[in-house]
DNA sequence: AACCTGCATGCTTCA
DNA sequence: GAAGCATGCAGGTTA
C-alpha cells in the first residue's frame, strides 16, 4: 500500500491532502496532477513529480536512504527543507518515514545553530519554512540592522515576570516576520500595531477589469450612472485612470480614516447595513489604479468579513441578502446563475449565485469560491471586496487582509486561557470546529478595541469570539530575541547539516532576562545578571532561569549576594570588559558590514570572532574568563565549537590533533573556505560584469573580495603563527597562502 | 469513506 | 420580535 499525499506546487497554497485536490486526482501514487482545488493552480505533467527524483542541480541525499531527494521542483524543495528541520524522508522512505505525516504533521522544532535560534522554526507554515542556508546566510548572522522586528506574543498564561520561567506553551506562536516568506508591510504593520485603533495597513488589495462578456447572468446589475454626481469626486491618476470616490463624510467609519464608502445605488443602498458598506481609504483606491489599464471608474459596492463558513472548504459564501438583491442579478430559482468575476491577477473565476429558501426568506450564497479564495490568499477574517467598475458594469472582487490581531480575535481559543496567534491556513478548519472552548465561561469582552469586535468573524457568534485581550506582545529585534531566548529543559537532538551543528528541540524556547555567561578560571560556566532595583550584576549559576524581572532579593542561590545593599562581587570589573569587548566587536562588525556591503559573515565567522575575543580577553585579563558574542545562551551540555572549544581559542592542539574539536574546526574551515569560495567567484564575476559598464569611478581595491570580517583580517598575524590548529585565522588569507 | 447538497437550527443584530 | 446569517447536519452521491 502506498499512498502519495500530493503537494500543490504553488508555494502559497501548498495544499496536501487529496481531499484538497478536484476530483479525478489519482489517489495512488505516481499519478499526476491537473488541478488543485484549494488554489485552482492548473498542473500538467511535467511540472510535477516525474522530476521527482531526477538528478539535476541541487539534489540532495535523504538522511534515510541515500536517495536523491531534491531535484530542485518544489515539492522536493519541501521535502529538502524538511529534512533540514530533521526527522524526515523523502518518499523512497515513505513507509518507514510516511510523507504523510511529513506533510500534514510538520514537527515544531525549534533549532538553534551556534547558540542562536533559527527564525525559521518560529514560523512552522509550510509557505514559510525557508532553506537552512538562506536562513543562515540571509538572515541568522548578517548585521544587526538586517535582523527584522519581530514579536513574541504572549498569552494570558504567561506572565512576563515571573511566569517566564516556564517554558513557553507550545501554542505560542512566534511571528517573525521573514522577508523571505512574507510580505513585506502588512505583517510588519501588524505586529507593530498594538493598538488595534490604528489604522491597519492594508495588505493587499485587488481589482482587476472584466471583460463585458464575463457577465453570464443576462440580468443586468442597476447601473452606477444614477447616482449623485454632487457626491463624487474623480481621481484622476498618472495612468490616466479615473477612480471615483465617493465622498461621504457623514459616514466616515470610526477610528481610522478608513471612509464608508456606499455605492450610490438607488435599489435599496439604505437597506445595507454599516458593517457591509464598503469602507476604502482613498490610498486604497489610488493603489487601486494601478491595477487598472483603461480609463474606468470603480465603485465598491459592499464588503463582507469572511467568516469561517465563507472561507472554508464548503466553497460556500454567505452574501448579505441586501447586498445581493441590491447588486446582483434577481434570481427566482433556487438554482441561481453563474456569475463571473475576476481578480486582481486577471484570473476569471466563475461563482453559482443562488439562494436557499430560508425561514420564509431566502439566504443568498455564492457557491464554488474556495479557488478564488485560495488564489487571492484570502482566510476567514478577511474582507473580501465586491466593486463594479464603469462604464463596463462589470463585476471585480478584491480583498483586504485582516490584521494578526484581527486574524487571532477570528480563531476560537483551542487551549483554554490561552490565545493562539496563528495566520496558518490549515489550521483555519480545524479550529474553527473547535467548540470546546467557543462556549467557554472564560469569554471576555474585548478590551482591546470594542469596535474591532464588529469587525471580525467573531462579531457575529459567540463561537468565533476569543481572547485577544490576552495576548501581550513583546517586540524584539531578532538579534535581541535572541539574548532573552533560552534552551528549554528537553535535551536537544544534534543534526549535521552542511556540516553545522543544529540542536533541534521539540519544545520551544525559554524566555527570560537577558544575561551573561562567562567562563571561570575552573573552566566553569557563570551566568551574570543585572538587578532590575540596583543594577548591580550579581553572579548566579548558569542553568538557572532568569524571569524577565530580577532583583538581588530573588537571588536564592547565594544568600551572601541576595541584597541590594551588598556591594558588587570583584569579578564584575572583569565583566565589565567583557561587555566592553562584546560591544566593540558588534561595532566592528556591523560598521565593516555596512563599509564593505560583504556577504555577511556566517556561524562560522562567529565562531571565529568568538576566538579572537576569548583570545584578547584574555590578554586584557590573565583568568580564564571568555564570553561568547553570538552565544550568549550556553548552558552546560552544550555540544556547540565555542562551548567544546579552549577557552583561548587556540595553541592548545598539536597541528595533526585529532580531537572532536580540532576536527570539527577543520571540517567547519573546510566548508567555509568552500563557501567563500564560492561567493569570491561569485563576486569576481560580478565585478567583471560591472567593469564591462561604463564606471566613472573606481577604488582599485580588490582584497574585498570574500574576505573575513574585520575582526579576522585585523588579526593576520595569527596566519603566520605556523602549522598550530588557528582557530583566528581569516581563512581566506589561509587559503591564499596555501595556494 | 469522503464529499456534496440542501435545509434546519440557533445566535446576533436591528427596528 | 423579526430578520439575517453562520454553521451544523442528515441524506444523497461519488470515488
Amino acid at each position: 500500500m502506498s499512498m502519495t499525499v500530493k503537494i500543490c506546487m504553488n508555494e502559497l497554497c501548498g495544499a496536501t491532502t487529496s481531499s484538497q485536490w478536484k476530483r479525478g486526482w489519482p489517489m495512488k501514487a505516481g499519478g499526476v496532477a491537473t488541478l488543485c482545488f484549494a488554489c485552482g493552480t492548473e498542473y500538467d505533467h511535467v511540472r510535477y513529480c516525474e522530476r521527482f527524483h531526477l538528478n539535476e542541480p541541487g539534489w540532495r541525499e535523504c538522511k534515510y536512504c541515500d536517495k536523491p531527494v531534491h531535484c530542485g521542483c518544489v515539492v522536493s524543495k519541501y521535502l529538502y527543507e524538511c529534512l533540514d528541520s530533521g526527522g524526515i524522508a523523502c518518499i523512497n522512505c515513505i513507509r518507514s518515514h510516511p510523507l504523510k505525516q511529513l506533510v500534514n504533521d510538520i514537527p515544531n522544532s525549534f533549532s538553534r545553530f551556534g547558540g542562536n535560534w533559527l527564525p525559521s522554526v518560529f514560523s512552522n507554515r509550510m509557505n514559510n519554512i525557508t532553506p537552512l542556508t538562506e536562513v543562515l546566510e540571509k538572515h541568522q548572522f548578517t548585521s544587526s540592522n538586517s535582523f527584522k522586528e519581530f514579536s513574541i506574543r504572549c498569552t494570558s498564561g504567561i506572565d512576563t515576570d515571573s511566569s517566564l520561567k516556564s517554558p513557553l506553551p507550545s501554542s505560542t506562536m512566534f511571528v517573525y516576520q521573514s522577508p523571505l516568506s512574507m510580505e513585506p508591510t502588512n505583517n510588519k504593520q501588524n505586529i507593530g500595531s498594538n493598538s488595534a485603533s490604528e489604522p491597519q495597513a492594508q495588505q493587499s488589495l485587488g481589482f482587476s477589469l472584466l471583460p463585458k462578456s464575463n457577465m453570464v447572468a443576462e440580468e443586468k446589475i442597476p447601473s452606477f450612472k444614477t447616482e449623485q454626481k454632487s457626491r463624487e469626486t474623480v481621481l484622476k491618476a498618472k495612468s490616466g485612470v479615473s477612480i471615483r470616490l465617493k465622498s461621504n463624510k457623514g459616514m466616515a467609519s470610526g477610528s481610522d480614516n478608513r471612509v464608508v464608502r456606499p455605492s450610490g445605488e438607488g435599489r435599496g443602498r439604505c437597506h445595507l447595513l454599516p458593517r457591509y458598506l464598503p469602507k476604502m481609504t482613498d490610498q486604497e483606491l489610488l493603489q487601486i489604479h494601478g491595477d487598472l489599464n483603461s480609463n474606468c471608474t470603480l465603485t465598491p459596492l459592499f464588503e463582507k468579513i469572511l467568516s469561517a463558513s465563507d472561507a472554508g472548504r464548503i466553497g460556500r459564501l454567505v452574501l448579505p441578502k441586501a447586498c445581493a438583491e441590491t447588486y446582483f442579478p434577481h434570481i427566482d430559482k433556487s438554482e441561481g446563475v453563474p456569475l463571473r468575476v475576476q481578480d486582481i491577477k486577471g484570473k476569471e473565476w466563475t461563482f453559482q449565485f443562488r439562494f436557499w429558501p430560508n425561514n420564509n426568506s431566502r439566504m443568498y450564497v455564492l457557491e464554488g469560491v474556495t479557488p478564488c479564495i485560495q488564489n487571492m490568499q484570502m482566510q476567514a477574517g478577511d474582507t473580501v471586496i465586491f466593486s463594479r467598475l464603469d462604464p463596463e458594469d462589470k463585476l471585480v472582487i478584491g480583498c483586504r487582509k485582516a490584521t494578526v490581531l484581527e486574524e487571532a480575535s477570528a480563531l476560537p481559543n483551542p487551549v483554554s486561557g490561552t490565545s493562539l496567534i496563528c495566520t496558518d491556513n490549515e489550521n483555519l478548519p480545524a479550529l474553527m470546529g473547535h467548540e470546546g472552548t467557543s462556549n467557554g465561561d472564560s469569554v471576555q469582552p474585548s478590551m482591546i478595541q470594542e469596535e474591532k469586535k464588529t469587525h471580525t468573524i467573531g462579531s457575529k457568534s459567540k463561537r468565533l469570539r476569543m481572547h485577544s485581550e490576552d495576548a501581550l506582545e513583546l517586540k524584539f529585534t531578532w538579534e535581541e530575541a535572541q539574548e532573552h531566548l533560552r534552551p528549554p529543559f528537553s535535551k536537544p537532538t544534534v543534526v549535521m547539516i552542511e556540516n553545522c551543528e543544529l540542536e533541534e528541540y521539540d519544545e520551544p524556547p525559554v524566555f527570560g532576562k537577558k544575561t551573561v555567561f562567562t567562563t571561570n578560571t575552573a573552566k566553569l560556566q557563570e551566568q551574570w545578571v543585572q538587578c532590575d532595583s540596583c543594577s548591580k550584576w550579581r553572579k548566579l549559576p548558569s542553568d538557572v532561569l532568569i524571569p524577565s524581572k530580577w532583583t538581588c532579593s530573588d537571588n536564592v542561590s547565594d544568600p551572601n549576594w541576595c541584597s541590594c545593599s551588598v556591594p558588587e562581587e570583584k569579578e564584575v570589573k572583569r565583566l565589565g570588559k567583557i561587555l566592553k569587548f562584546s560591544k566593540e566587536a558588534k561595532k566592528r562588525k556591523v560598521a565593516e558590514n555596512c563599509e564593505t556591503k560583504q556577504v555577511a559573515p556566517t556561524g562560522l565567522d562567529a565562531l571565529a570572532t568568538v576566538a579572537v575575543l576569548g583570545e584578547n580577553g584574555s590578554e586584557h585579563d590573565e583568568s580564564l574568563v571568555s564570553i561568547t558574542t553570538k552565544h550568549p545562551r550556553h548552558r552546560p551540555g552544550c555540544r556547540c565549537i565555542v562551548c567544546i572549544q579552549p577557552p583561548s581559542g587556540k595553541g592548545n592542539h598539536k597541528p595533526n590533533c585529532i580531537c572532536n574539536v580540532c576536527s570539527t574546526v577543520r571540517r567547519r574551515f573546510q566548508t567555509l573556505m568552500l563557501r567563500k569560495k564560492t561567493q569570491r567567484a561569485e563576486l569576481e564575476a560580478e565585478k567583471i560584469k560591472k567593469s564591462q559598464v561604463p564606471v566613472t569611478h573606481t577604488t582599485g581595491s580588490s582584497n574585498e573580495l570574500g574576505t573575513g570580517p574585520t575582526v579576522l583580517s585585523a588579526n593576520s598575524d595569527d596566519v603566520n603563527k605556523g602549522q598550530d590548529l588557528d582557530l583566528n585565522c581569516d581563512p581566506d588569507r589561509r587559503k591564499d597562502d596555501a595556494s
